[in-house]
RNA sequence: GGUGCGGUGGCCAAGUGGUAAGGCGGCAGUCUGCAAAACUGCUAUUCGCGGGUUCGAUUCCCGCCCGCACCUCCA
């Protein structure tokens, strides 16, 4: 398949370097829930996995931040993890581990699959101090009055991913809070030092002295012990490139002497009309939001379906509304082609599959993916075969096109099922006027009537 | 200030050196007492603006305008 490689700035030729492909994923951090933001990107890199799965074997990574990091680089940070505490009255720990079910509840409701491992950053403080110990033997290292930092100076290949032109543009940048001791602007923390003033809640031993893992240490660390030292494919958001991504490659590479990541692929932010979605602004959209909304978290999934993965998408509820009835519609066309089927047997059209891996393969051009479904109602094939074809797409969409939606008809309540009574006898008493003042009542409900073949059919609006 | 991405019909959004997928919406028809649903048909002579290259550009090049993101924790 293609993929854009963020490291060549091209599409490339995708292939796995061993038996099955090695990926590793960004997680979340866990002190607050994911908005629909940061969730866009799991979409995007379940659609990959899911592709990727109709040819390969796939071991798939995924990390918990549930270590505080500081909210910025400079001495003054706070620890997120340890804000979230103090905020809700929680133990740091019981902080993640809430956090991290709820993210897990949201990742299932939008079909996102699991990945193949999930690891924990506090699981795996050993693998973090051994990986620093290394840059420290060769040298990478030096240290401050708060913590061990990486001199990237001592690391030529710095920019490959973000650009040389960046790198100078950050020494020049009017907007970098500069700390006095670290001696290159992009220097970073690896090991950070417990404050001498109070105890953390979560700290631990080191050859350094009492403290914490730096920010970026913690995907290579966990992402070598798992993938090896060279990883076919990384993801993550845009946002991750310039800073977390890069810093990742020095630490990486560095200790090992080798590449350490094949294909770097990013997926675009959601923006909202008056900008991005951030977390740390306080004001986001959850999915538990949108669902206390009427939505269903599938059609958000749509949603993200229709956009492609490198370019942003604006996210505004009209757009949503039109996810959901486009979703509803196509759910019905498949119900219907259910009824037609029978027991013709089923094999989908060659064609129609050949096209679709097509779509998918070129750099997961989903939204044409999706076309090629609502395309294929128009081809003169069998149901059964549009149907398999349907069942075989959707093992990449991930709509659930297939699954029954619950039907609410049983839990009419009782003045509507009267109502419904009382509109039957009307309309077969020709007294359309009355059998229309009965729908109108029957709306004010909240509910909608159909006139079908099997009589009157009511359902919630 | 530096870096990157993008501007396609009423809306969302694919796409390509040879004349614009798909969805939503809208309109018309069939059906219906009327609706709804369903089905059928129609719905951008045109791809931000101005130049250039070319037999031919929305697609390549240059300039401009506009929007967004990153450079600070961030998906």
């Amino acid at each position: 398949m293609k993929l854009y490689n963020t490291l060549t700035r091209r599409k490339e030729d995708f292939a796995p370097l061993g038996s099955e492909v090695t990926l590793y994923a960004c997680g979340p951090t866990v002190y607050n829930y994911a908005h629909i933001g940061n969730l866009r990107t799991y979409i995007f890199e379940d659609l990959l996995v899911r592709t990727l799965r109709l040819k390969y074997k796939v071991k798939h990574v995924m990390n918990i931040t549930d270590v505080g990091h500081l909210t910025s680089d400079a001495d003054a940070g706070e620890d997120k993890m340890e804000l979230g505490a103090a905020r809700e009255g929680k133990s740091a720990w019981d902080i993640a581990k809430f956090y991290e079910t709820a993210f897990f509840k949201d990742f299932d409701s939008l079909n996102c699959t699991r990945p193949t491992v999930i690891s924990r950053a506090t699981e795996h403080i050993k693998e973090m101090i051994a990986l620093v110990k290394t840059l420290e033997e060769k040298g990478y290292t030096y240290k401050t009055s708060d913590g061990i930092y990486y001199d990237t100076s001592k690391f030529p290949a710095y920019h490959t991913l973000v650009g040389k032109s960046h790198i100078e543009g950050l020494k020049s940048g009017a907007r970098v809070e500069f700390n006095d001791e670290k001696k290159n602007p992009s220097d970073f923390a690896l090991w950070k030092f417990s404050p001498a003033d109070h105890k953390r809640q979560m700290e631990w031993d080191s050859p350094w002295g009492v403290g914490f893992p730096g920010w970026h240490i913690e995907c290579s660390a966990m992402a070598m012990k798992y993938l090896g030292p060279t990883v076919d494919i990384h993801c993550g958001g845009v946002d991750h490139v310039a800073v977390h991504h890069t810093n990742e490659i020095a630490q990486s590479e560095a200790a090992t002497g080798k590449p350490y990541v094949r294909y770097w692929v990013h997926g675009e932010f959601l923006v909202l009309h008056s900008g991005k979605m951030s977390k740390s602004a306080g004001t986001f959209l959850t999915v538990g939001e949108l669902v206390k909304q009427g939505y269903s978290p599938l059609d958000y999934r749509y949603l993200c379906l229709g956009a492609h993965y490198r370019t942003q998408l604006e996210f505004t509820f009209e757009s949503l509304d039109f996810a959901r009835a486009s979703l509803k519609n196509l759910k019905e066309k498949v119900a219907v082609l259910k009824k037609d089927v029978g027991n013709l047997p089923l094999g989908a059209c060659p064609e129609c599959k050949e096209k679709f891996f097509d779509a998918v393969e070129d750099d997961l051009n989903i939204s044409k993916a999706l076309a090629l479904v609502w395309e294929v109602f128009k081809t003169p094939f069998s149901a059964g075969s549009k149907l398999a074809f349907i069942q075989f797409a959707d093992s990449v969409l991930g709509l659930d096109l297939l699954k029954e939606d619950i039907k609410e008809e049983a839990v009419l309540p009782v003045e509507v099922t009267l109502l419904l009574k009382h509109r039957e006898i009307a309309r077969r008493n020709k007294d359309f006027k009355l059998s229309d003042e009965y729908r109108d009542k029957i709306a004010a409900l909240g509910y909608t009537v159909k006139d079908t073949p099997d009589g009157q059919k009511a359902a919630k609006k």
